[in-house]
DNA sequence: TATTGTTATACTCTATAACTATA
DNA sequence: TATAGTTATAGAGTATAACAATA
């Protein structure tokens, strides 16, 4: 059994009170889980993410959509909602967040007006640059650890994952994180 | 990891076949960032986790510590959170759930009264083994993909990704936001 | 003084449902 | 009837800060 174990408090487990290095756990099956390595890897970026978006406070998410607004000016929210898989609520109140900041704006459309299409302000257009900047530094501390083959295989591997799907399964909400939530 | 899951941005860029659904837009310079492939095989994982594991409601996060309770009898919360990446009040909530539904239980350390050593409940063991059995099955949808060599190197270059403050610097901290959260 | 657990607080994500205004 | 947006609500994750007990 697995789990009744009597391990007393200091054997072999953790470093004691004090001990200064990390915690050195049997990891069991987590070692062979491909979704367990992704998301510390995810993790992992994240923080680094997190550090040097510092000052600008731009979520992945909240970048990922300026830079689809910035590159397709007019895009409405029901075609990022479904690009990246949220929920459209969801998708509304990122957008709201953005909205609030200035970063983007909406604009009934004139063909069919129950849509909004959505369009970057002058500041949003500052912002999505510098945050495109920043993003680039970043990133280039994890892929400088690849050699070019190495990186696009690695890229080639990730998209594997994620384009598969196509046709069996609609999509799905998401449900995270972590992520962020306990959510895968 | 961290996270307890909640990552999960998009997912579906995927040019699919059916004409008429997705949005083809301009992904811009989203496709040369590793950290959005990253996002997206991440959140393209854990939906198929969530439906394998929908009888279960077990997040990603929950089944990970799980686990390494059953490994780690008397395993502390400090030592999950530093392992994981996760704030400790991150982990006091985790744990509050897991307990709740009396998967596992705290037991105040006979050296140090300030720990709480954790154990699994036998039901605990019993909901671990059957989770193990769904992720297997999980699992090879994506493995499947791979072969035995590219998995092995797939995984490796995760791994270099979450490992790397290893010598040097002691990790960093929490810093989350989710994958979770419009984390990543 | 440092550490472990804990609680309180706030923000965000996610999902569902229902409502509106258009079509 | 169907679609795009919107609002309301609920449950969960995450982070910060502060506190208690113990070391």
């Amino acid at each position: 059994m697995a789990g009744d174990g009597k391990l007393e408090d200091g054997e072999g487990l953790a470093p004691g009170p004090g001990g200064a290095g990390k915690p050195r756990l049997d990891m069991g099956c987590l070692t062979e889980i491909l979704g367990f390595h992704l998301r510390m890897a995810n993790v992992a970026i994240f923080q680094d993410y997190q550090q040097t978006m510092a000052g600008l406070s731009l979520t992945p998410k909240q970048f990922t959509v300026l830079e689809l607004v910035g590159r397709n000016p007019g895009v409405v929210q029901i075609d990022i909602a479904e690009l990246l898989s949220m929920d459209k609520a969801t998708t509304m109140a990122l957008v709201d967040r953005l909205e609030a900041r200035n970063l983007l704006e909406r604009r009934t459309s004139t063909i069919d007006r129950r849509r909004k299409d959505l369009f970057l302000t002058k500041q949003g257009q500052e912002v999505l640059q510098e945050a495109r900047d920043l993003i680039a530094a970043h990133e280039k501390r994890f892929t400088s650890r690849f050699s070019g083959t190495e990186l696009e295989a690695f890229i080639e591997q990730l998209r594997r994952i994620y384009l598969s799907g196509e046709g069996p399964h609609g999509d799905q909400g998401s449900g995270d994180p972590a992520g962020t939530a306990d959510t895968p």
